[in-house]
DNA sequence: GCGACTAGCCTGTATATACAGGGCGGAGAA
DNA sequence: TTCTCCGCCCTGTATATACAGGCTAGTCGC
């Protein structure tokens, strides 16, 4: 006889309960990156949950590539990385939150300028059009993170500087204005210049990721940026749709 | 008293065979976007599974983006994903060639090896399993443009080091060898160590861009790669469908 | 002392079952 | 005819169970 089955109503939600702890000892540090988390069965005593609860808590955070699993040995935290999706445009300020950080957009410059030859022609104006300019450095948990350069075409979004950047980034306004339907990335990895490097708070020979994006809504060029980020941290990841079933660690970087 | 159940072989992996069928399906144009995709019950009647692996199958897709889910309504294709061709891979002859240049490549390593928790861990074998390993340096019009240290595995390609290098890139002898069907680009900026600082003949402070790259034939990892650039001549490019026109000028050398 | 075997822990996959709750359409009441 | 309620289909969540198979440490025989 199968012993009866205890319901359990959804808002419970046990699998979430258990994500959000490890979510939380993680942030905290309480969990560091390379240690053991909780094995299933361990986790079934501890949530007084069955096992492929716990299982589907385990297996989601490694999706979601916060876990590294391997079977006969347990579950880790993944070494500490940023990615970011180049086949993707997302806001930052909700990847941080997602990974339980703070974010804080600290607006550097923010104006009205004409376009010279390579922004008319990146926006696909004429050159000396009025552009909007702003450069603003983002922030998680206060440790700057990435520097961001924009021009924008203010036949699109006529608005963008009256915008408050602390409460909604650039990215989150513009997408709202214009939704995108097309993207284009072009990375390279360059020794930034001194201003740049202030504000990521590098030292002198630190490598760093540049991105190059511009998005179109309809027909029009929408906005170029100019993204840094401090490169040993930061990845960029591009995946096919069929794509892996989870992240691995980058051979050279320590398990 | 339970009725017995009957164990599957870790091989079958049903879920995985669902997915396949369901992202065939798409790829044929049987399913288009916005289309009702089967309920779990009908994959249950169809797959012989249990609802539970029906499930499983579909939320994944859906955490991937492929679907979409409703309680009550149903699951459905979701309306756009971009396609696949945005970060495609390429042969670097072609490139060269492409740009009327001449292409050599210098042999450095190649041999068997014993694979290491992360090669293992990349290329899906287990620890220790025998693993092709090759280093080689791309050199257009004599300049080294291309430093690629690969893995291979061996079941797929057991006639991967008899291969001749000089007339046939190993990207180019494993896409005939095993048609890749999805990919995985992960990259960064990194101060190269000294090797491959010597490699591509770069002074100490140079950045570099170093791709990791994972290629899959159907379910078996075909080969894993570290692909070094020199960071201010290179440009890693993604586009989406719409795509822009034509290249343009990144804004860049100044601030 | 060394190697083979094994017990035990861990994840991976699969099944049958159960209840919660959203959404929709048809039957029956107003 | 219109409105309401109920039953049905659908997804969401949870449980108990079972077997497969990777990995390790410890034991036992030689």
């Amino acid at each position: 006889m199968t012993k009866a089955v205890k319901p359990v109503a959804r808002e419970a939600r046990h699998y979430i309960r258990i994500k959000e702890q490890i979510l939380a000892d993680i942030a905290e540090g309480k969990l560091q990156p390379g240690d053991r988390v909780s094995s299933e069965s361990e986790l079934v005593a501890a949530f007084g949950v069955s096992r492929m609860t716990a299982n589907r808590a385990l297996r989601e955070l490694m999706f979601e590539g916060i876990l590294k699993r391997s079977a006969g040995i347990g579950t880790f935290v993944s070494p500490k990385h940023l990615d970011v999706d180049l086949l993707q445009i997302r806001n930052i300020a909700d990847e941080i939150l997602e990974r339980g950080h703070k974010h804080k957009a600290a607006v550097v410059k923010a104006g009205l300028m004409k376009a010279d030859a390579n922004v008319a022609d990146a926006l696909e104006l004429t050159l000396g059009a009025g552009v909007m300019h702003s450069l603003i450095v983002h922030l998680e948990n206060d440790q700057p993170i990435q520097v961001e350069e924009r021009y924008v075409n203010p036949l699109v979004a006529p608005d963008y500087l009256s915008t408050d950047f602390s409460s909604m980034t650039p990215n989150e306004y513009l997408t709202k204005v214009a939704p995108i339907t097309a993207f284009e990335h072009v990375v390279q990895a360059v020794k930034p210049d001194p201003a740049i490097r202030k504000y990521l708070g590098l030292k002198n020979d630190h490598p760093c990721l540049r991105v190059f994006r511009r998005t179109w809504s309809g027909e029009a060029v929408v906005t170029c940026a100019l993204l840094y980020y401090p490169g040993a941290q930061y990845r960029l990841e591009a995946r096919s749709t069929k794509g892996p079933s989870k992240p691995v660690a980058i051979l050279g970087e320590k398990l």
